[in-house]
DNA sequence: AAATCTACCGGGAACGTTTGCGGTATCGTT
DNA sequence: AACGATACCGCAAACGTTCCCGGTAGATTT
């Protein structure tokens, strides 16, 4: 007892197949397609209705013109009459017809979407990168998908599996803590599919890759440090898989070594960038027998929890210890004391990176050369650095 | 003069038509189509080779197989022979098979994405909620694809438009704060789409909700205040549009009254959620003649900002200013004197989001009843709000 | 020996677009 | 009067899947 949806006939309806749990009917006579719940036989009004979204073909039926036609009419192609066009842009809107971005993007084999893999998002980091590679992106006509591998190097390959799947026009990475088999990457490259890696960089990888100058950061931070009178300078420093805290750590041992302090093993520890081991890594250097006085921190959150434990224990920071860190997440201006640390341009490397990549999109891969771009760092001075007890400058 | 990638003969190739800038060739013997960038007429030798991507019917001609077999065995489909199942995988890694969602999700009418938007992922709150809801998401096979609104109602409609042109199974929304017609949300009803809304609800669409039980958080901050001794309480508010403001504005001048004081418009000032803002509000309320001894703020950015604000103008907090936020942000617990705070379970939000969402997109719509899920809160008391001076409890 | 069943596979339509090519009016030009 | 140009539109193939329907070969039952 199915009636069309439309000429509320029960005579010329056929049944066309379960899409999906629901059945879906064919009127004849509308040459329409529907489908009704049918677990629920006497469905309620504002439930009932054709759950098919409207499709060019039903524009084009409804004004009995062909499907060609109303395609070109809706993407403004100049063969198109401006009074048929008028006619198929209203019907449009009135059917609420939406356009289906995967059949468009199954012929033309582009999406439009950029795919961007991050390894979390709940410090202030990636989020404020994303901010900026999302704008430049939707500027350019672009929508962007986002997956948090969660510093997980299995989940950070499923969500190349997922990207590629869903056939994304290029990608942004910044990979894992935890990533030293870059394979899982390369399938891009075999599909055509540009990548640019940001912040976290992967090295061995033919690709264009946006960072920081890590190195003179650190080297500035350091610097500073020495010259504000502290001397027995340690250092929290991050995964040695990654390139960044390497070239911290590098910078680190160069400042010291140019102001002639000695480069001591005890006083570099290295924590995986999960918080609570920043914790226990700082409490080692405050254990140590003899106490440096002062830390330079892989990054914001890290200093952050050093100064906590800092304060439980009644150290003073500064006076007892120094404390720098890196990329002034906006906590470090609202901590007491403020916390010194150097600044990168977060918003400016995700609008840069997608810049590149949108570029390579639009070039087609094989066209471009792969692009470094090393953007500056600046130191920020604040408290929690300004000179030990009894050495002040 | 262009060869087939694959028997490097000339003789047998026809072109087969330009698809976005690249000449596409067939190889008649291979039976194999690929394309090369022609502006580029010799490439180099690491970014050749056959930039389509294999399909089922790549791997099917290579088996000498149908796509039928191929598509069955993917799917481990009972009908195919073992023999025949293990030939398919070994031929789809070896030609890097990738399936391609578009098409699949074409002839499924279902993609296994779940649309997100949000007004920003600036502050802890949404990330926090995104997390928890990818996490059942990703569980039930769902990928999500997240979009911020950044508080414009003009993105959020292209936001929604975007996420029905991608065509997701289902749409979780925290509307804008300016967001005051929702028509723009019906479109999903219309087409089948469900959604649920969390935090930031919209009561006037049919649809399911979860949000915290902000009249309760707020009824029970307020009274904190009261019983330690506060007398004189402002109230930093939200916008009006937003029901969460509502209902905690509700909470805080019920507390008074249930405790016998008076209410008084001056001391409720409303912000739109701009950091900014806050701080402005929280200016005009200590600027008053009559100053009051304590401020119930909207959420802990704004009590941030006021505390901020009351440290500069060396007001003591909560000596002179009792100070109480709403969400538990990290930094109160950072923050000198550490913020009390209403807290809300927001992972479980995400969570339990999701989880309602999953089971309607999984039953269909017009196969379930909207569900309103309210969450309790728990004030957790901090530093902030130990009474004025004087009056000790 | 015929009939039925099972296991496995292929043909082909369908999903909703885009787009090259061909077709038909209409109009102006020789 | 014939021809070419122009403006507009339709046909049909293609994108890469899924899945219904049918077919064949061998095994089992009657």
């Amino acid at each position: 007892m199915i009636r069309c949806i439309k000429c509320e006939q029960v005579h010329a309806i056929t049944k066309s197949g379960v899409v999906h749990g629901r059945q879906r009917y064919y009127c004849k006579d509308c040459r329409i397609y529907f489908s009704l719940p049918e677990s629920d036989p006497s469905p309620s009004p504002s439930h009932t209705g054709p759950h098919h979204s409207a499709t060019i073909l039903d524009i084009a039926r409804a004004l009995n013109i062909s499907k060609s036609t109303v395609s070109r009419a809706l993407q403004g192609h100049k063969d198109i009459k401006e009074e048929t066009r008028a006619a198929v842009l209203e019907m449009a809107s009135r059917l609420d017809y939406q356009p289906n971005l995967l059949a468009k993007s199954l012929v033309r084999s582009k999406t439009f979407t950029i795919g961007i893999i991050v390894p979390e998002f709940m410090n202030y980091f990636f989020p404020t990168v994303i901010i900026g590679a999302q704008e430049i992106a939707s500027a350019a006509g672009y929508t962007v998908m986002i997956c948090q591998s969660q510093e997980s190097v299995a989940t950070e390959i499923a969500n190349t599996r997922a990207l590629l799947a869903s056939r994304v026009d290029g990608v942004l990475i910044s990979m894992t803590r935890e990533t030293e088999d870059f394979d899982h990457f390369r399938v891009f490259g075999r599909h055509g599919i540009p990548v640019v890696f940001f912040n976290r960089v992967c090295e061995t990888i033919e690709s264009s890759r946006v960072y920081v100058n890590d190195y003179e950061g650190a080297f500035s931070a350091v610097e500073h440090l020495i010259e504000k009178g502290y001397r027995r300078i340690a250092h929290l420093g991050g995964p040695p898989n990654l390139q960044l805290s390497q070239n911290r750590l590098n910078g680190y041992s160069d400042a010291l070594k140019r102001h002639g302090l000695p480069l001591q093993p005890e006083l570099i520890v290295r924590y995986d960038l999960q918080p609570e081991n920043a914790r226990l890594c700082a409490a080692r250097l405050l254990d140590l027998p003899q106490r440096p006085d002062a830390i330079f921190c892989l990054n914001d959150p890290a200093a952050i929890q050093a100064l906590l434990l800092a304060k439980e224990r009644g150290i003073n920071v500064p006076g007892d210890l120094g404390l720098v860190g890196f990329s002034d997440d906006p906590i470090s201006s609202i901590i007491d004391p403020h916390l010194t640390t150097v600044r990168q341009p977060v918003g400016d490397m995700g609008k840069i990176a997608m810049q590149i990549l949108l570029e390579q999109v639009e070039k087609g891969i094989g066209n471009y050369v792969p692009e470094h771009k090393t953007l500056p760092t600046h130191l920020v001075v604040r408290e929690s650095s300004s000179g030990p007890t009894g050495h002040p400058r």
